[in-house]
DNA sequence: AAATTCGGTTCCGAATAATGGAACTTTTTA
DNA sequence: TAAAAAGTTCCATTATTCGGAACCGAATTT
């Protein structure tokens, strides 16, 4: 008891993470106040912990005062992803699917009932590459969301996915827990997972579970169009998918197996 | 006096984003004796520190115990980088400067003594597209890094460099602050940056300076193989790189100027 | 096999930093 | 010009961090 749910406050770093997530994810520049409104902080203190952030340039403000994500998270970020021995692993892989299928291929990884989005690999190098990348999406209706779930037993699923809202996207998302996983069922049965225009209309997707030996859960995934990406073409790459998939495995495990 | 140069520690925030950077730049995952070694923290101190990082998922850890980067890195920069006003007012002016001179085009931004770069725009989608995004290079041996200090008065810029270490990446890396100054004084003059194999042998570039009215330093640049990119192309080039600096300052104004 | 070192983790009184209510200043609105 | 709202500072109280020391387990040495 006590521990309502999951929300654990890490001390001093857990509320200032709060704070910062609210700011730096937020689609626009936000003012004192507006922030205040969100956070349930008294004023002193919530004026003291955005200073301290501007102060570490994990945010910024413009102006007009008002809050924005600082610089500092980028320079982070750059280099955690450029050495992320996963996608490193995973890249030839990615090609390779990608030049088989013609169509943007995603590798993602699940981060609680979210999936983020670690690499994409496009055939005509579209107008912003990776406008993708770092991205999360709910888990349930996404292609790598539903693959990577399914390596969950029912009982993981259930608490992961406790408290999870069923926004309904489009007329396909699943609208709770049961449908999903029925549709789970399925998908550990056979092996890899369709997105069926559930996320976003006219997208389709096929996707396959990576399970690496560390824990990590993630997920690869051909995804195009649904006027070309049509549902034999979809069952056409799910070998080749669940191969990719396979091989990034095999990779990590004998990259990683050895050197302990 | 007391304030050792710039040695502002915010608490409890401020140490525990000093051990975020030492762990996350790092370029191989570290062991905990490693982190012991180069932080001056106690042990116990330092474990529970390691603790909360990864508790909040800013940094995890790998099988055999060792820290690395968090995923949750990934996620803000994304957010932080897709919705950046900045970038997406210049990124017009970035391709048009790209379609004219056919080289790289690079947008940074000064941070401290370093530049760390917004957005690139290559020609032939080489492999790894957004490799450069949110790396950091020393302000002085760079185009865009000069470009953008030259902005600043000699006070300010000296109180900028001061504990910068001139370290010599090739031989015509500048050695000191005199000979970096007196560059400047040319590109003030000027209006423009050279890059001639200072940072890496080999690699040319022509930068102009970008101050938007925030009081952000920044810089456009156009960079290329020495052999393929001469003095005399540089020179060429020289207003091109002008001009896109000063249409992304003019929409830069009349973007945020009217709204205040 | 026993002893020792090494790498990592836990504990708890002392030191330090965060908290938050209230007063204060500046800006905006009426 | 007054009044309200937005933003900032202050400081006694409270909660968190600090860090030395003890502890644990696995690997290495004797």
């Amino acid at each position: 008891m006590g521990e309502t749910s999951r929300s654990r406050e890490t001390g001093t770093l857990g509320k200032l993470m709060a704070l910062l997530d609210l700011v730096a994810l937020a689609d626009r520049p936000m003012r004192f106040t507006d922030i205040l409104a969100l956070s349930d902080q008294p004023r002193g203190t919530l004026h003291r912990q955005l200073s301290h952030l501007v102060e570490e340039d994990l945010l910024e403000t413009d102006r007009e005062g008002r809050y924005l994500p600082g610089i500092r998270l980028l320079h982070l970020a750059s280099r955690s992803w450029a050495r992320n021995e996963f996608r490193m692993v995973a890249e030839p892989h990615l090609r390779v699917l990608q030049g088989q299928t013609g169509e943007t291929v995603h590798l993602g990884v699940l981060r609680g009932d979210e999936v983020i989005y670690l690499d994409k690999v496009e055939g005509r190098q579209s107008v912003r590459m990776y406008s993708q990348i770092g991205n999360a999406s709910p888990a349930y209706c996404t292609g790598v969301g539903k693959a990577a779930l399914s390596a969950l037993d029912d009982l993981d699923l259930k608490t992961r996915l406790s408290g999870m809202v069923f926004h309904p996207y489009t007329e396909y998302t699943h609208r709770d827990i049961e449908s999903l996983l029925e549709d789970i069922n399925v998908i550990r049965a056979r092996g890899h997972a369709f997105d069926l225009e559930e996320h976003e209309s006219g997208i389709c997707c096929v996707a396959a579970p990576i399970h690496s030996d560390d824990g990590t859960l993630a997920g690869v995934s051909v995804t195009g169009p649904a006027y070309r990406v049509t549902s034999e073409k979809l069952q056409e790459w799910a070998p080749l998918v669940r191969g990719a998939a396979a091989s990034i495995m095999q990779d990590m495990h004998s990259r990683l197996g050895p050197r302990r």
